[in-house]
DNA sequence: TTGTAATATTGCAATATCGCGTTAATAATT
DNA sequence: AATTATTAACGCGATATTGCAATATTACAA
């Protein structure tokens, strides 16, 4: 095989599993973290900061963009990522509810 | 290369990471959501519940129980699996810790 | 228009992951 | 002891992911 079976599940747990996959891989968690941090970010400062080539920093930034957490404003020619705030709320949310709903599943 | 660098990155977030890619997968997801609403459930019941092979329930039990999320009680010839409240709790911490501190840096 | 800076895309090698058939290990049952 | 049930471990093919060098693209600047 080698691939996920997405179909055997449901979308409330293909959901939970999307986002929390995003946040999976300690470079995402790193960009996610510095963007938050850091007014005016763009992938150049990423590269710095991290320390990963600009080819990879530039797919991990692909990657969270896919699940809509990221906003970006070009200003001349650069481009400046920000949070999106409303997507990581959704985001929090989800995952929150999973936390919620199986931690009081185990206490009863 | 093909392997992440978690050595350019934090403890904190290699443990974030860590516990969010667990959670990343949707059978994990499932397998934790089972476990939690089901007393006395073993891999089989999982097997069956799930879908998926023996073998590929037992993989990812392993990997759940790598993040201390599992307890195990062997009962006669069966292994009945439970979630680790206190361990859950601390993942649950670590991840929201990450969301709450994002979110207040993004309202700077 | 030529150069430069910033970023995305492509293509690739290395590694990891997913899922499963098979086998091994363990314990209860007969 | 042989059988059965349960689960872990092994080994594999297929696919996905990670990271990067090289290249393309885009937009400004000189």
């Amino acid at each position: 095989m080698g691939f996920t079976k997405k179909h055997i599940f449901t979308d409330q747990i293909n959901t939970i599993a999307n986002y929390t996959k995003v946040i999976g891989h300690p470079a995402r968690v790193a960009i996610i973290q510095h963007i938050s941090e850091n007014k005016d970010c763009n992938c150049n400062d990423l590269v710095k900061a991290i320390g990963l080539a600009q080819p990879t920093i530039s797919q991990h930034l692909a990657e969270i963009r896919k699940t809509g957490l990221l906003n970006q404003k070009v200003k001349g020619k650069n481009l400046y990522y920000t949070i999106n705030k409303d997507q990581l709320n959704e985001c929090r949310r989800v995952v929150n509810d999973f936390f919620v709903k199986t931690q009081v599943n185990c206490s009863r």
